[in-house]
DNA sequence: CCAAACTAATAAGTGTACATACTAAATTCG
DNA sequence: CGAATTTAGTATGTACACTTATTAGTTTGG
């Protein structure tokens, strides 16, 4: 078989796509049209009201200019605020609207209840020891605190 | 902390974003310039010389509208050659050129090299247990054969 | 044989994702 | 205070990744 077939960076993306498969489709179903990272940024900001888009860049792992374009479109749809901080003009306070908080909230049974489905040939003792070693690998939790 | 963080779909974003990177880092390193994604293509058709864009597509598991954009910008850099195929005319059979081919092989050692690095903190042990959980929930090895 | 169904590839549109370059504002330092 | 540096955000360009629609060619069924 390809040489790459069986490599970590082969699997990773597989998995990731399969993830946004998932995802996109038990949204949809569930009558949203959030994609995986405009909900990991409503999910952010709903527990960092008035943050800056760096600072959400920072939270959610993701380049500055990629959250620029994804609080763009969360703003068109009429999910988040964006002001001019007053203490700094550069900056602009970004926080959930009234209808952003309504769709996170509905929103996080149904993501967490498509998590199992991400990897559903996987037994749970594996299930949960791919989430150990994801995690670590990924810098979350090197094994125990949070951050 | 945000729901989603411990999330298999959050971790296996992560995962995907640094193995993306240490790709590009090292393969840039070693004088190439070629994407995970352009590279496992290369791989592919290395072992399947003459296949169609549909049937590499499925090899890598892309989309073929992805897979047709990766093989346009490989056969500009000379790697890919497109031939449409005699016997059925909407076709192109892909095969690799000698550069597309010398750089598969130079890069394949890169290649494996630079996977342990995407999961620097696991352990050996975890590594492996990681590989194996991978490759089963991607469905391409769910304990055993090739797929 | 020919229309219908199917298939390979391309085109267009949306959404990440990142590098680089740029503007504007704030901070630091002489 | 004013120049140099840093920082927040935008703009641009490249590269996936997928959906839907279209084009061109092939296969199938009546």
């Amino acid at each position: 078989m390809a040489v790459s077939s069986l490599m970590p960076g082969h699997l990773i993306r597989r998995l990731h796509q399969i993830s946004s498969q998932v995802f996109a489709q038990r949204v949809k179903e569930a009558g949203f049209d959030l994609t995986p990272v405009q909900f990991a940024a409503l999910d952010s900001l709903r527990h960092h009201p008035g943050i800056d888009q760096a600072g959400l860049a920072e939270k959610v792992a993701k380049d500055k200019a990629t959250i620029g374009a994804v609080i763009e479109r969360l703003e068109q749809k009429g999910l988040v605020e964006r002001l001019i901080n007053r203490h700094d003009k550069r900056a602009r306070k970004l926080t959930l609207t009234e209808e952003g908080e309504a769709q996170v909230l509905a929103l996080i049974p149904v993501v967490e209840a498509l998590q199992r489905e991400i990897l559903p040939t996987l037994s749970e003792a594996e299930y949960q020891q791919f989430i150990y070693l994801a995690a670590k690998a990924s810098g979350i939790s090197g094994g125990g605190g949070e951050g």
